[in-house]
DNA sequence: TTGTAGGCGTTATCAT
DNA sequence: ATGATAACGCCTACAA
């Protein structure tokens, strides 16, 4: 059997309640029992029971983090960031993911926020909506969401509009007038919101928006790439630069669909992608890119749920982090 | 405040008793009863606090899942696959990982396997040894370990012996006799596995395996593979084909490198990487490699720890996964 | 400084 | 078929 506090007490003849404080570090307890409790702890090799502790104390010191889908690398990078500064095993990262279960969404927000199985929750997502979100601040249970902005809850998000003038702004400055953008359908306001770049970096410079030149992709993978190639041509055959919202793994397709056609990149057509993952700097040419940064998107998420759980107001409900635009050889 | 077993008494005309057995399904309630309760749970929003529940079980519903670092795309994907077919909700999985924390990987160990805060584990590693990992079996938590052949609990691995013996093969086939091997450190029994099997390959070919044609690399990143590149050209510049069980990564730089060089792939110099990642297939020449099945590892990985912990003995004690050589166009 | 006692929300064992 | 009652292991007033 476990040992449990009552064994350590019964060794060291006093009462659990005096050994809970000596292993909880409380104050007013005399340097010999306090001696004498934890000698015997050690030789017992005792841990406290959290499911017991955290019924006493209604804390479970664990947080849920509620992912799309773990196929994302923006995901999964976003995830190694809360991981890696995750304040050493002060809290439990319980994962949860919302594609492919039983249960819908709202269902699982709504278990979440009333089991009692977790102090906070860091949500990455960028298609729930605002309403289905509610329910944790209603249940007044911490929460952040990553990599969008929401009205409802703090939120830890990039400047996509910034990103995707940066990025369109770099293609007219190449002298490109003909500019396709390639956004992804299953993003949310992410996506709109980097559209809506792309479309005030060519006001400000003064080149007519054509709604015919935004295509839209289903998924942000290498086939997704492939196909919306030739749509762009059959449209536009004049379109010399193509910014991809949708992500880089949509442009590393176009990128190698082009190359099959004869078409040279950057040459004939030039190419960025948004968000810069690990196989940006495989694909030749390099593909020149809007990176997210992913990493401290998740150590300010966790840094921030932590905060609200033990009641640090932080002041930050909502904190906006910068884009940085990669050059490399597809632009 | 949240709503209680109590509450839903209460309003019931029951006890808290009855109420339990109603949610939990139990026989012996009488019809009426069991839809009054159902009733008023539902319009009160009843969900059973877990922690509590799980203190009168002594049952967490919870399964640890430890990796040595989320950056590896291996690990990723195999724990996509424990979650995708992760019976539905019915377990929950809390992540840990053993780098950069302050404990050491034993103190961890030691820590899950006392807290009860886990029904069980899987542990995917390479460079654990079995002797930390015998604490799980001494306090009798159920574990699996992942990626890795181990005496001393339960395991699921791929045949790296074959994986290694099927590349090797391919390339003494297509007519190369000097075949560099690149591995890695920082994997432990794989990488000895399949430098075996392309050692077993050579022989019985008689191609006289040398020493020196063997190369370590530290991490399996693109970086490495730019560095071994020309190490492997000092030794013997009449290397004609590199297998590369460090992994995919370190076979693409090596590609990128030779590119750079002037060294042509395949016609020049053929690469065999081994586990086929996603960048696998934007490199150009897309890489030939060993798949490993990294969802099926993390589907028999979760399949075999439920069983596990729900007392059915599957009697599997070791799943060995068979790779498959994935031809492109790199060698 | 330490012990007593009660409670955290469930489940489980008896009775009834 | 349901109700008392006692765990589960820990924490926390309050009392001594």
């Amino acid at each position: 059997m476990a040992v449990t506090l009552k064994d350590i007490a019964e060794r060291a003849g006093v009462t659990s309640a005096t050994v809970s404080m000596v292993i909880n570090n409380k104050p007013n307890i005399s340097e010999a029992t306090r001696k004498k409790v934890l000698k015997i702890a050690g030789e017992l090799n005792y841990y406290p029971n959290v499911i017991a502790r955290g019924l006493a104390t209604r804390k479970s010191n664990s947080i849920g983090v509620i992912v799309p889908n773990l196929a994302s690398s923006f995901v999964v990078r976003v995830l190694q960031g809360i991981k890696s500064t995750n304040r050493d095993i002060e809290y439990t990262v319980q994962l949860f993911d919302t594609v492919g279960q039983k249960e819908s969404e709202s269902q699982l927000f709504q278990r979440l926020a009333r089991e009692r199985r977790i102090d906070g929750v860091i949500l990455i997502s960028s298609t729930v909506t605002d309403e289905e979100l509610v329910i944790f601040r209603e249940e007044s249970v911490p929460s952040i969401v990553v990599a969008r902005k929401c009205e409802e809850l703090d939120s830890v998000y990039v400047n996509n509009e910034g990103g995707a003038m940066d990025a369109t702004d770099y293609l007219i400055k190449k002298g490109h007038r003909t500019i396709a953008c390639v956004t992804c359908s299953k993003q949310g306001l992410p996506t709109s919101e980097r559209l809506n770049g792309y479309k005030l970096s060519l006001k400000r410079n003064t080149i007519p928006f054509r709604q015919e030149l935004v295509f839209e992709v289903e998924d942000d993978n290498m086939e997704s790439g492939l196909h919306i190639f030739e749509k762009i041509r059959e449209v536009d055959s004049s379109v010399s630069a193509i910014f991809v919202p949708a992500g880089d793994m949509v442009a590393i397709g176009i990128i190698k669909e082009a190359k099959k056609r004869g078409v040279k990149v950057p040459q004939d057509l030039a190419i960025v992608g948004f968000d810069d993952i690990p196989a940006a700097e495989v694909i030749e040419p390099e593909l020149t890119t809007v990176r997210q940064p992913k990493l401290e998107m998740g150590d300010y998420a966790i840094n921030m749920i932590v905060d609200k759980i033990e009641g640090r107001e932080s002041g930050v409900k909502h904190k906006e982090l910068q884009t940085q635009f990669i050059i490399r050889e597809s632009a």
